[in-house]
Order: C-alpha cells, then sequence, then structure tokens
DNA sequence: GAACACACGC
DNA sequence: GACGTACGTGTGTTCG
C-alpha cells in the first residue's frame, strides 16, 4: 500500500528555529534550524517508511487569501534574517534526500498539503501529515492522520478521528467552525472576541457550524455571548473562510513525482560536514558502505616480469598504506596499459633488474596517482623512477584545489569515469587495517591503475580548458620531483645538540611548576587551560578578559592583559613558551629521526592549500621557531649532513607586496620597490602623512600590521586584534592605505568583481581557486570570501615564484654539476646545503635564479646568509 | 577518537 | 550596522 507523507515545510523550519539555541558552524552560518528539520525529516524515514513523500513551502508574501482580508497574517513579525538564509538550505538537503519540496503561487503549504491528501485519501493511500500547525486537524480522515509537533521538535502527537473527538469532541470538519469562532491571533484572524476554545467548542457541540449557529442566534444561552456573536457574525464568517484550507490549490504535480527514491548519500554527507552535523553523519553512514558490487576485472598476477609488460606509457600504481611513506612497505605494484592489466608482488618487482630499468629510464612515460610517495617509496628501495609525466593527484588539486578529497577512489568516482573502492573499503581502517588475500589486492590496485588511465585523459583536457595545463607539466610535475629528492634526502640533525637542550628545559619547567603551583597555593595541570581558568580567575580573583565557547580563555593575548595583576601570569606564559620547545620542537623532532638515515624526512603535501602553498608533515619544518630567541636555538639542530658543508638560507624579500604592486599596476607601490625603499617605513609615511626621518617605531609596526593585514586578506577586525586598537581606528588606517595607494584599492574592487563573474579567481600561472560564497546572502560567507578573492592571488602568485624558483634551481644546480642540495623550502624561503667550494657559486646562483624566477613590473629581491647550522645562516 | 584550546611559522 | 574574522601542523587535555 502507498504511504504519503506529506511536510508542512515552513511550519516545521518556525519550530525548529524557535525550539533550538542557535547554532551555528565554524563558518559562522546559522544551522539550528535546518538540524531540527534535518532530525524530523531522518525520524520520519526512519520511522514511517513513506513510499511517497512532499515537502511543502509557501509561496511568496501574499496568498489568495488576503483578497479576502488583507490583515491576515499582519500582526506577525518578519522571518528573523537568521532563519531565512537556511530555508535555502533545506531545499538543498532535500534534493539530496531525493525528497520532493514544492510550492505554489498565492497558496500556503496548507493548501497544497490538503489538495495532495484529499487526491491521495482518495486513491485510498495512507496518509501522514507533519506540521505544527493545529489548522491542519482539519484534514484528518479515516486515510489521513496529522502529527503535531510538542514542545521541542522530534516529540509529536498524531491525531486520527478517534484522538481528535477525544480532545475536542468535534469532528474534523469543525476545526474550521472553531477557528471562524475564536480566531487564531498567529494568523491575526479575528474570530469572534471573547471568544475562546472552551466556548467555542460548547457552541459547535450544541449547534455543529458557525452557519447553523447563526441560524438560530436566538438559542445561544448567555446575553452577553448572544450579543458578541451578533455583532461579529461578519467577522466569525470571513475567519471561518480564512482558516478553512483550500483543496483545490492548482496543485500540478504528479503523485509519481514525489514517489521516494534512496537518499544520494555523497550529497548528503558533503552537506552534513558542510554543516557540521557530525552526530547525524553516522545514522546515514551505514547506508553509504552498502557500495554496488564491482565487476571483476582480469589481472594478470605476474611471477616473472617480461619486457612486453613494460609498455609506454603505463599507468603505474605502488600501493602504500601507511601515511609516512618513508620506508614504509610497499603492498604490491600494478601496471596497465595497452598490453595488459599487471598485478607485480612487491618481491618480483624490487628483485627485477628489468623492471629496475625500465623505472629508471625518463624515456618510459608513467602516469601515476601521487608521484611524489611512488618515488620516495621506491626510491627507499633503491629503485629510481623516472619518466612520470602524469600525476593525477596534482591535476585534481590544480583544477579545483577546494575538491573534498584529492584521493584517487574519491576523484574517480567524482568523476565518474572509473568505479575504484576506497582503501577504507579494502583494508579498513583503524585497529582494523590489514592487507586482505593478495587476488583483491590485485583488483583492487589494477582498477586504481585503470582508473589512472581513464582520468588522465579527462583531466588533461580540463586542465587544457582551463589554461592551466602550463602550470602542471611545467611547474608542478617538475616540482614534484624536485619535492621527492628534498624528502628522500632529508636533513640531518645534531640529536646530542636536542636533547641536551631538552635537558635544559625539562629542569627549567620542573622548577617553574613548582613556583607556579607555590604562587597558586596548589598543584594544578598547568597545561589545562581548564585548571589553568580555574586558578587564575576563580582562585586568583584576576579580571575575565575573553570567554572561550567552554569556559575562561587562557591564551596568550590574555594573559599578556594580565601580566602585571600578578606575578604567576608571567611565569605560566614563560612555562607556555619553553613547554611547546620541549614537547613540540625537542621531543617532537628526536621522535621522527628516521631509523635507517638517522635523518629527518618531512612529506611535504603538495596538494592541500587553496592558495597554491605547500604544507609539511611529520615534521612540519616549516614552523620551527624564529621570533624568539630560546625557541630560535633549536636550528642549531639542523646542521649539514657532509663535513665542510654549511646551512644557506635564502628569502625573499617583501616577495607578496612585490606581487601585489604587480599585479595591482599601483603607481606609488611599485615606485616604493624600484628604489628599494623599506616599505613599511614608506607606508607609514603615507599612513600618517609624515616624511622618512619622522616614522616612528610606533609608526613603522603599525604600517606594517598593515602591509601584514593586506597581505593575508584579514580584515579590520583582525588589524584591531593585532594592533590592540579599536575597529574603528583599524578601519582609518586601512581606508588612509587605500587613499595612498589607489591603484590597490582598484585592483582589490576589480578582484572582487571578477570574482563574482567568473566564480574563481586565478594566480600569475593560473593557478585557481573557486569561491562559491562570493555571491552568499550570509554577510560572514561573503565578506571572507571577498578577502579570499584579493589575498589568494597574492599569496598564490608567491607560491607560483617560489616553485618557478625551486624547479629552475634544480635544473641549474644539475646542469652546473654542483654537489649542494636543496634541503627545505619555507614558503618565501629556501634552504640549501652548500659545500665549502660551492659557497661562492651559491652567492651568486641562488639570488639570481630567484630574483629572475618571473618577471615582475617590479624587482625581485633576495637576501642570504649562510652558517655552520641553521641557527647560523641569519 | 574527536573536539578543544593553544602556539609555532609564514 | 552587526555579524566574526589569514593558513597550516602539532601538542596536551578532556570527554564520550
Amino acid at each position: 500500500m502507498n504511504k504519503l507523507v506529506l511536510v508542512d515545510g515552513n511550519s516545521i523550519a518556525y519550530r525548529a528555529f524557535f525550539a533550538l539555541p542557535l547554532l551555528n558552524n565554524e563558518k559562522g552560518v546559522f544551522t539550528n534550524a535546518v538540524y531540527g528539520f534535518t532530525t524530523m525529516l531522518l525520524k520520519i524515514l526512519e520511522e514511517e517508511k513513506p513510499t511517497h513523500m512532499l515537502v511543502a513551502f509557501d509561496a511568496g508574501k501574499t496568498t489568495f487569501r488576503h483578497n479576502t482580508y488583507k490583515e491576515y497574517k499582519g500582526k506577525r513579525q518578519k522571518t528573523p534574517g537568521e532563519l531565512a538564509e537556511q530555508l535555502p538550505v533545506m531545499r538543498d538537503l532535500l534534493k539530496a534526500f531525493n525528497i520532493t519540496y514544492y510550492e505554489v503561487e498565492n497558496y500556503e503549504a496548507d493548501d497544497i498539503i490538503g489538495t495532495l491528501s484529499t487526491k491521495a485519501s482518495k486513491s485510498n493511500w495512507e496518509v501522514k501529515i507533519v506540521s505544527g500547525d493545529k489548522d491542519l486537524l482539519q484534514l484528518v480522515s479515516e486515510n489521513v492522520k496529522v502529527a503535531l509537533t510538542r514542545k521541542g521538535i522530534t516529540n509529536v502527537d498524531t491525531y486520527d478521528l478517534q484522538m481528535i473527538d477525544e480532545k475536542y469532541g468535534i469532528k474534523p470538519e469543525q476545526i474550521i467552525d472553531m477557528k471562524g469562532l475564536m480566531g487564531d491571533a498567529s494568523d491575526n484572524i479575528p474570530g469572534v472576541p471573547g471568544v475562546g476554545e472552551k466556548t467555542a467548542l460548547k457552541l459547535l457541540k450544541q449547534f455543529g457550524t458557525v452557519e447553523k449557529l447563526y441560524e438560530s442566534l436566538e438559542d445561544v444561552s448567555g446575553k452577553k455571548l448572544k450579543e458578541k456573536l451578533a455583532e461579529n457574525k461578519d467577522n466569525a464568517f470571513m475567519s471561518k473562510k480564512l482558516a478553512t484550507i483550500e483543496l483545490n490549490s492548482p496543485v500540478t504535480i504528479d503523485f509519481e513525482d514525489t514517489k521516494l527514491t534512496d537518499p544520494n548519500n555523497k550529497e548528503v554527507t558533503a552537506l552534513f560536514k558542510e554543516l557540521e552535523f557530525n552526530s547525524l553523519l553516522e545514522r546515514i553512514d551505514q547506508e553509504e558502505e552498502a557500495e554496488q558490487p564491482l565487476v571483476d576485472v582480469d589481472v594478470e598476477v605476474v611471477h616473472t616480469i617480461t619486457e612486453d609488460m613494460l609498455y609506454s606509457p603505463s599507468a603505474i600504481v605502488v600501493e602504500v598504506l601507511e601515511e609516512n611513506y618513508h620506508n614504509a612497505e610497499i603492498v604490491g605494484i600494478s601496471i596497465v596499459n595497452e598490453v595488459g592489466s599487471y598485478y607485480i608482488p612487491t618481491e618480483v618487482a624490487i628483485n627485477s633488474d628489468m623492471f629496475k630499468k625500465w623505472a629508471n629510464d625518463e624515456k618510459n612515460e608513467k602516469w601515476i596517482f601521487n608521484a611524489k610517495q611512488a618515488i620516495v617509496s621506491l626510491g627507499w628501495n633503491d629503485i629510481s623512477l623516472r619518466g612520470v609525466t602524469f600525476d593525477i593527484q596534482i591535476a585534481s588539486y590544480l583544477i579545483d584545489p577546494s575538491a573534498s578529497s584529492h584521493e584517487m577512489a574519491d576523484i574517480s568516482n567524482r568523476k565518474r569515469s572509473y568505479t575504484v573502492k576506497s582503501d577504507e573499503a579494502v583494508y579498513g581502517k583503524g585497529k582494523k587495517r590489514q592487507v586482505p588475500e593478495e587476488e583483491i589486492v590485485a583488483q583492487h590496485l589494477v582498477r586504481k591503475a585503470a582508473a589512472i588511465n581513464v582520468l588522465k585523459e579527462e583531466l588533461e583536457s580540463e586542465l587544457k580548458e582551463n589554461e592551466q595545463f602550463e602550470l602542471f607539466k611545467d611547474l608542478e610535475m617538475p616540482l614534484s620531483i624536485v619535492l621527492g629528492h628534498m624528502e628522500m634526502n632529508g636533513i640531518s640533525i645534531n640529536k646530542e645538540e636536542l636533547l641536551q637542550m631538552g635537558e635544559t628545559l625539562s629542569d627549567k619547567l620542573s622548577t617553574m611548576e613548582k613556583e607556579i603551583h607555590e604562587l597558586a597555593g596548589v598543584e594544578f595541570n598547568i597545561n589545562s587551560p581548564k585548571q589553568l581558568g580555574e586558578i587564575l580567575f576563580d582562585k586568583l580573583q584576576l579580571p575575565v578578559v575573553k570567554k572561550t565557547k567552554t569556559g575562561y580563555s587562557t591564551s596568550a593575548d590574555v594573559l599578556e592583559q594580565l601580566r602585571d595583576k600578578h606575578e604567576i601570569v608571567e611565569k605560566i606564559l614563560l612555562y607556555r613558551q619553553l613547554g611547546k620547545l620541549n614537547s613540540t620542537y625537542i621531543e617532537g623532532l628526536l621522535k621522527v629521526i628516521h631509523q635507517k638515515s638517522g635523518k629527518i624526512h618531512t612529506i611535504f603535501n603538495q596538494a592541500l592549500t587553496q592558495t597554491g602553498r605547500l604544507s609539511s608533515t611529520e615534521p612540519n619544518l616549516q614552523n620551527i621557531p624564529i621570533r624568539l630567541e630560546e625557541g630560535r636555538k633549536i636550528r642549531r639542530a639542523f646542521v649539514p649532513e657532509r663535513e665542510n658543508a654549511v646551512i644557506f638560507a635564502a628569502d625573499y624579500s617583501q616577495i607578496e607586496l612585490r606581487v601585489l604592486a604587480h599585479i595591482s599596476n599601483d603607481e606609488n607601490l611599485t615606485n616604493a620597490f624600484k628604489e628599494n625603499m623599506d616599505v613599511h617605513t614608506k607606508t607609514a609615511m603615507d599612513v600618517f602623512h609624515v616624511s622618512a626621518d619622522e616614522v616612528t617605531s610606533l609608526m613603522r609596526r603599525t604600517a606594517k600590521a598593515v602591509n601584514f593585514g593586506i597581505v593575508y586578506g584579514i580584515s579590520d577586525y583582525g588589524l584591531s586584534q593585532n594592533l590592540g586598537i579599536t575597529r574603528k581606528e583599524a578601519k582609518k588606517f586601512i581606508d588612509r592605505y587605500f587613499d595612498s595607494y589607489p591603484g590597490v584599492k582598484e585592483y582589490m574592487e576589480s578582484i572582487v568583481e571578477e570574482a563574482r563573474v567568473n566564480g574563481y579567481v586565478t594566480t600569475m600561472l593560473h593557478r585557481r581557486r573557486y569561491l562559491p560564497e562570493i555571491t552568499s546572502r550570509n554577510f560572514n560567507l561573503r565578506s571572507f570570501a571577498e578577502r579570499t578573492a584579493m589575498n589568494t592571488p597574492i599569496q598564490g602568485s608567491a607560491a607560483d615564484i617560489i616553485k618557478k624558483a625551486m624547479v629552475k634551481m634544480e635544473e641549474e644546480m644539475k646542469e652546473k654539476g654542483l654537489k649542494s642540495t636543496l634541503l627545505l623550502q619555507v614558503h618565501d624561503e629556501l634552504i640549501f646545503e652548500v659545500v665549502q667550494e660551492e659557497i661562492e657559486t651559491m652567492k651568486e646562483l641562488v639570488p639570481k635564479v630567484m630574483e629572475n624566477a618571473v618577471n615582475l613590473a617590479v624587482p625581485l629581491k633576495v637576501d642570504f646568509s649562510f652558517g655552520d647550522t641553521w641557527y647560523d645562516a641569519k
């Protein structure tokens, strides 16, 4: 039997909005109504198991009822903005759930529901209506039940004929008579003054309907009541009419359209994640696991490699399960090409000279997913992999860095090119992760390789369409080889130095811990913000500066302000600083010294950041301390591998502001760089309208923060926080900045417009970032997208430039036969190990290559220094 | 194991 | 006019 569920969308949304606290996700988008609405949907789907379903929404402000009574719903408050912005999200969700939603011009959701429920009921369908509005009770019949929300949102009372009779003692069709007499304040329906629910019901039991009541008005007992009824006859009839649901509204939708199909789990999951409905994710996940069975592909398990298998081009998969691929076990290798589909067990491959020769020959073209991982993990097995010309992961990243995942299975499924199981489905996750029998692995790896072949063609043409193929081919692909070398090569560490620093730090920390406990008068865990907060703000009664959502904030900028209030504060700040050094840097670095090489091998993620920068993990070598002297000493542990070599550090001076000068074409800024001025001093002169010798250090510091803000795309609020000034003052500085650099202002405006028109912004080398939220009605999202539009071309172009310099440097060093090596990249600086006899060469070569990586309207400037350790390269 | 608060670099 | 405010990685704590 068919079962139709009809949901009053607006009513449920309102209920949910007012029943739940004003939740929002981390982006500041309000989600409470969507959340309540969604839990209601899930509950309906689980409990009612409908075959058909439709969510009806009100359309527009005016309805045919306004012709009867123009004050209809007149006193109702305007829908709060926080709710209005959630309504479109609900529609997105419904789409993902494959649930039909519907609205009709000039009619309310009630009318759609009434029309459809009557029609379905006549066909002997079972109908369930879900709403928060009692008016709907008039629709109850043998086949139609109405679930009304109680307090909260998912609690409902279900009304059938019997229930209405018990509760009101009337028939459903008399609900409108009841409304006619008593009115409805929320809809601004007048009714008869003085008549409430009790009186209305009493009258209806006696007379039946409003019409019959007025036919025999004489029989009404009570003089006052009789008068009121007589005076308000028109109101009563009109109110009844207003409360009557239209059962013949012009609904064009077919029942067939309301048939429920399975939700699109991918979309639902994506939406839940975005909305941060983590608890709800669990409720849909199980379904997601029910994946479609894949057809087995033909695989040849290779025991002896023969020449014909090693074709060019080939898609190749070097399967490594550990995220950290340095010296990780290779599960197996697959190769798929025009000749066949092969699974090669690891032992077979690494013991085959034929395979090694093929891998090492640049002329043999290889297509891979995550080339760097394959190169490094084979590298640890003394196999050199060359000739990689296409990396699926990088291509996917360049096409859209914001894609939720650049994992093989996800890319493949997203493009619907070829079905690949997720690694999680094949190997399991967490503790249960294990390698299944060879046949299953072989199938999985061959599918991946086959998908690479298909995706290569698709992604390549997308890259070309986007004018990104050059960026891919000439920059990112060669860069991934360079990064592979850097990772594989690693950086040497003076373990003794670290251990010694660790010891000094530990001593100091335990002394300080005692001192702090003494000052507090009680032992507690200083590392616990919760406990620390209680000590500072409850026990010691220090003034509360800022709160977090879980309690008192104890962050450095808060403690900074409490510095002179109590001597414990200073000590806590120092304790924090030293504790950070000890745990993150001393202990952290010691933990990741590689067993085999004794060096540190980071992994650069080349397909992660939204701007095109790299990131570095296990360990992160892009955030080694430098600002404070105590921390900077950590750099003493980073040393050259070879004797008589030095650490050579070269950094771009103000690369982002130079890029800004170039792309904005601002005359003032361009001249500042052409004349090699100190840019912060120059900005101070312009913002404060003073001459160079009048710039105080405070002015320069302020100007520096303003420049920082421009580069990183922070807001006036961000700037005010940085400088400890009001937002108004911060805004004034920004305005003055734009007055002095009108070209920059013009650029900022035009790039935002460009983002609105195209939906994305690009960097100098055509890196792309999509900004769909640039047209959002939500202020937060839109503003963030606007700042991102301004900032990404600056930061991203800077990333382009240094990446180009890296590729060029490797080329030059190879060509010149230099023994020096590139060790690290830290966003705007390159760290080399330079052997003694090459110092003079590199002093010339490095700045030359870096400064000429691209041609800008302003010169690029590189500073460098070198020394026995990274610390000394300052 | 996930969420949170915090801190480091650019 | 308010809204909540660069990115990324890693640590320790706390809670389910």
